[in-house]
RNA sequence: GGGCGGUUAGCUCAGUUGGUUAGAGCGUCUCGCUUACACCGAGAAGGCCGCAGGUUCGAGUCCUGCACUGCCCACCA
């Protein structure tokens, strides 16, 4: 059956239905509690209602390259998808929805907007399922979990019962980050700080009962209608006075009391400062320390309330400017300046977060934090870069509570019931509704109307994926994970979190309590400016889109070779195009192979049934004639040398590294010189090749080729099952190149002396070439080649065994091989092997013949001096490794030979 | 305010523990549609490895400072 490939790769069909087979084919499936020994990851789950964007598909394609890889090299594989629910950022997408339609989520109510958006999941949801089966991600598609399924959702509430239980949940009334957009406290991990020129302002508030005032400065005016008291340090000679006597606070006319304490820092603005206990997180611990009444004078939305008196209603802005207008009015703004200041701002919608005394759930994070430390210090954890471990550990060592609890309506309820008994108040926390106070017995309860932030459900996803509470196979077997791949910007978010609960609840766990072993961060997507890529900016490239214009693994291989750990990566599409241009040389490599393969069949000189990679071990397997051709046995031991490199670095997680060698590889030394070589022995299509000859070297470019294909695949998996399974007329040893078996390197078919022969035929034939070009030699012309070496030396047999490879590549017509030093004007080219020129009419230009020798002359000159000079110093000779010595020897000698045949040349060229 | 990274060819980036000649892709220039591939082939040009010191027999690689640049963390009004 001929092998009828279209002379271009187009890779849109082809892609679609290897990704349509492999899940139908169920061929990346792990079946239930398989095995202990296994490689399993976590996908990080992204937005149920979101889209693949260049993040997702780096860190996807790192993974699959990952799994791809172990896989094939024989571990038992599992890669387990999902998404997650994203409170916050879900509500607000169905939110921004109903405000198209004029409506709002306080007139549906909750029921009906909770509804509201499980119908905008079932709608939206799943187009980034799709867009990552079209990839072709090697998941466990039959795994795939949502954060909100009814497992996942009884899990969360066993744990949060379970922390509860612990005392290592609390409900308590602190500041927290207050968004008034949003309206719902946030952690501080979700609040981002923006470098602004603000204004300080001082002003005077007079002093109850007598003459004088105090002037106290302050970034935010309006707070003022809240303050309780005004601090000054205790060691501030200028206030000795003052402190203990009662201050008017303007505007409001309410009489506070002048403090000290000290946190009150002379050395800024005024040295006195308002205290707002209701409304900054310091305020709030001086309050603490002096017993200070906290009002608070905002709502939800951040306008004034009616403490606020006559401001009320007003939003938080607008009564600022008021407050200033009116201080300003009566005289008591003392003077406005410039100051640098941060503000802090909402993560998901950019308000500004308002600090705001409330009333919220924490999980208090001591013990688990101290946990978490240790897992990492003392290796349980690995991170790669190790940068990363530090990052990790200051963390861990400086953590506050963590603010569970959100003012939302989309994501999982906290298990909590109120009483609403008269006098009774107590919270019930249990795992099913209680019916009854668990306190006072009444039945009057009211569930708790807050949900979890969403990293609380997906902190335990390491466990509860596997079925966690209840003990699973699959538990046993998974947990803890190999690996977790992921962006820093998720490393406190979520890392940690895993990393605290997982040492938690799995600390009884015979495999470990840790979440993962290792944890490999990779770099962020910018585009080509470097910019971060933002919906903003507007300079968000997708995917998809870059995917239809070059093929999926095209853009696979671009961010994996450029995915070197611990550099931003840069998008650039001319590198994409460059990597299109790979696949398709592979294409047309294939194409070559199966059009000489088909021809051989037909002919009767070689089946496929000879062909021995038809095994799971592939070229493993294949043990070269040892009176094979000088370029197979070259090519062969290429390919160990390759392969040996590729899976080192795999598992160092240096991408671009394989990428790179598997690139240089394929293209440079199988297409560019073994196939070239080798179609020497195939014969023209009109010639008739020696069939012996022939099936060597079928069986030889035919295992390499399979080979470089199976090493190629967790890169390019796309092309590479296409012509894999081209290879075997549609009937492979496995049911796709990724159940078949990485090469693995083989240091018995490292075969040194076929390289160095090879590298001196290349070399000749390289300046064979280069001697042509400068002669402005015809292409089609074939001329005579000269060349000069010592009688005996080991290169005259390698070149007369190989003559026809060097006639054909190089356009020679006839080698004579002389023995002594060359003579005459013409120009020629030298290596310490050998002399070479050829013999040609020429027009070439002796003057620039002459410069170019001279600078090559005087570059070398320069290294040999250097060489020199190092040869002389005692302390190199004593100090450096002897290997360094030998080779700079050697090099010296190198030198001085080449320099010689220089300057013989310059000096003929002068005559 | 603290901490971390980057600076190598026109552009985008490699360069593993310091060791002889710093690499690749794209782009540029010169040839060539040679029967796998013009998404190709052959050849070539192009680099005081940010600046200044230091350690060392030896520095793109280690140390210090500086400049530019990016990021993370942070409760001083």
């Amino acid at each position: 059956m001929p092998h009828d490939l279209p002379k271009a790769y187009e890779p849109g069909a082809i892609e679609a239905r290897w990704a349509e087979y492999w899940v139908s084919e169920k061929i990346f499936t792990v079946p239930s509690g398989a095995a202990k020994a296994a490689f399993s990851m976590l996908l990080p789950p992204p937005n149920v209602t979101g889209n693949l964007h260049m993040g997702h598909m780096l860190n996807h394609s790192e993974m699959d390259i990952l799994a791809r890889w172990r896989r094939m090299s024989g571990d038992l594989t599992l890669w387990v998808p999902g998404t997650d629910h994203a409170s916050i950022a879900t509500q607000m997408m169905v939110e921004r929805q109903l405000a198209a339609e004029g409506k709002n989520r306080r007139e549906l109510g909750r029921e009906a907007f909770v509804e509201r958006v499980w119908q905008w999941k079932r709608h939206y949801g799943g187009v980034i399922q799709q867009q990552m089966k079209r990839l072709g991600e090697s998941v466990d598609w039959q795994r795939e979990y949502f954060t909100m399924d009814e497992s996942l959702s009884r899990a969360v509430r066993e744990a949060f019962v379970r922390l509860h239980e612990e005392g290592l949940v609390y409900r308590g009334k602190y500041i927290v980050n207050w968004c008034p957009r949003c309206t719902t406290a946030i952690s501080d991990l979700e609040v981002k700080h923006e470098e602004i020129t603000g204004k300080l302002y001082e002003i005077r508030y007079p002093l109850s009962g007598a003459e004088g005032s105090i002037v106290v400065a302050t970034t935010r005016p309006e707070t003022m209608l809240g303050d309780t008291a005004v601090a000054v340090n205790p060691n501030d000679e200028r206030y000795r006075d003052v402190i203990g006597r009662m201050a008017v606070l303007p505007l409001v006319g309410r009489e506070i009391p002048v403090i000290a304490d000290e946190w009150a820092n002379p050395e800024f603005g005024t040295g006195a400062v308002k205290v707002t206990p209701a409304h900054d997180a310091n305020d709030f611990q001086i309050g603490v320390r002096h017993q200070l009444p906290s009002i608070d004078i905002f709502d939800d939305n951040a306008r004034m309330n009616p403490n606020a008196g006559a401001y009320a209603g007003l939003d938080r802005f607008k009564a600022r400017e008021k407050v200033l207008e009116d201080l300003e009015a009566q005289g008591l703004l003392v003077a406005v300046k410039d100051h640098p200041m941060a503000v802090a701002k909402c993560d998901r919608c950019a308000t500004v977060i308002e600090p705001r005394f409330s009333t919220q759930w924490f999980v208090k994070v001591d013990s688990m934090a101290q946990r978490a430390l240790q897992a990492s210090s003392g290796g349980e954890i690995h991170f790669t870069p190790d940068i990363y471990k530090k990052i990790f550990e200051d963390w861990m060592a400086n953590l506050h509570d963590w603010c569970v609890s959100r003012q939302l309506w989309w994501g999982h309820p906290i298990p909590a019931w109120h009483c609403a008994a008269l006098g009774c108040e107590h919270i019930t926390v249990a795992r099913a509704t209680p019916a009854a106070c668990e306190k006072c017995g009444s039945g009057d309860l009211h569930q708790e109307t807050d949900v979890l932030d969403t990293w609380f459900s997906a902190g335990l996803l390491p466990f509860t994926v596997f079925g966690w509470p209840d003990h699973t196979p699959d538990l046993d077997a998974f947990y803890p994970t190999s690996l977790l791949v992921t962006g820093f910007d998720i490393l406190f978010f979520w890392v940690a979190r895993m990393v605290m609960l997982g040492c938690h609840f799995m600390q009884d766990h015979p495999q470990g309590s840790v979440p993962f072993r290792e944890v490999y961060i990779h770099a962020l997507v910018r585009d080509a400016e470097r910019q971060k890529m933002s919906k903003t900016k507007g300079n968000v490239l997708d995917p998809i889109a870059v995917i239809e214009k070059y093929g999926t693994d095209a853009v696979r291989f671009t961010l994996a070779a450029m995915a070197s750990p611990g550099t931003d990566i840069a998008f650039s599409e001319s590198r994409t195009g460059g990597y299109r241009a790979f696949a398709n040389k592979i294409w047309n490599a294939a194409r070559f192979i199966f059009m000489n393969v088909d021809r051989a069949q037909q002919e009767g000189v070689w089946s496929l049934a000879d062909f021995a990679g038809a095994t799971r071990n592939g070229i493993a397997d294949y043990q070269i004639p040892a009176t094979a051709p000088l370029e197979d046995r070259w090519i062969v031991s290429r390919f160990h040398r390759a392969s040996q490199k590729v899976n080192e670095a795999f598992a160092e997680y240096r991408f671009h590294e394989a990428a790179q060698i598997i690139y240089a590889f394929f293209w440079n030394e199988f297409c560019d010189w073994y196939i070239e070589i080798v179609k020497l022995r195939l014969g023209g299509p009109d010639g008739t090749p020696d069939r012996q000859a022939a099936a060597g070297a079928y069986a030889c470019l035919l295992h390499v080729f399979e080979g470089a294909l199976r090493l190629l695949s967790p890169l390019m998996p796309f092309i590479t099952e296409e012509i894999w399974h081209a290879i075997y007329d549609g009937q492979p040893p496995q049911k796709s190149v990724a159940l078949a078996a990485y090469p693995r390197a083989n240091s018995q078919q490292f075969d040194a002396a076929a390289e160095e022969e090879m590298r001196g035929l290349q070399e000749l034939i390289e300046n064979i070439r280069n001697l042509r070009a400068e002669a402005g030699v015809e292409p089609r012309e074939q001329v005579p080649a000269e060349i000069f070496a010592a009688p005996g030396h080991g290169f005259q047999q390698t070149l007369e065994t190989n003559q026809l490879l060097v006639r054909k590549l190089a356009a020679v017509s006839a080698i004579n091989f002389l023995p002594g030093a060359l003579s005459g004007t013409e120009s020629s080219r030298s290596t310490s092997q050998f002399d070479v020129r050829i013999i040609f009419e020429r027009k070439v230009d002796l003057g620039a013949e002459r410069d170019r020798l001279t600078k090559e002359l005087k570059k070398m000159e320069v290294e040999l001096n250097n060489g020199h000079r190092q040869l002389a110093n005692e302390q190199f000779l004593a100090k450096a490794p002897a290997a360094v010595v030998e080779g700079l020897r050697n090099r010296a000698a190198e030198l001085e030979l080449l320099m010689e045949k220089a300057r013989q040349a310059l000096q003929r060229l002068g005559e």
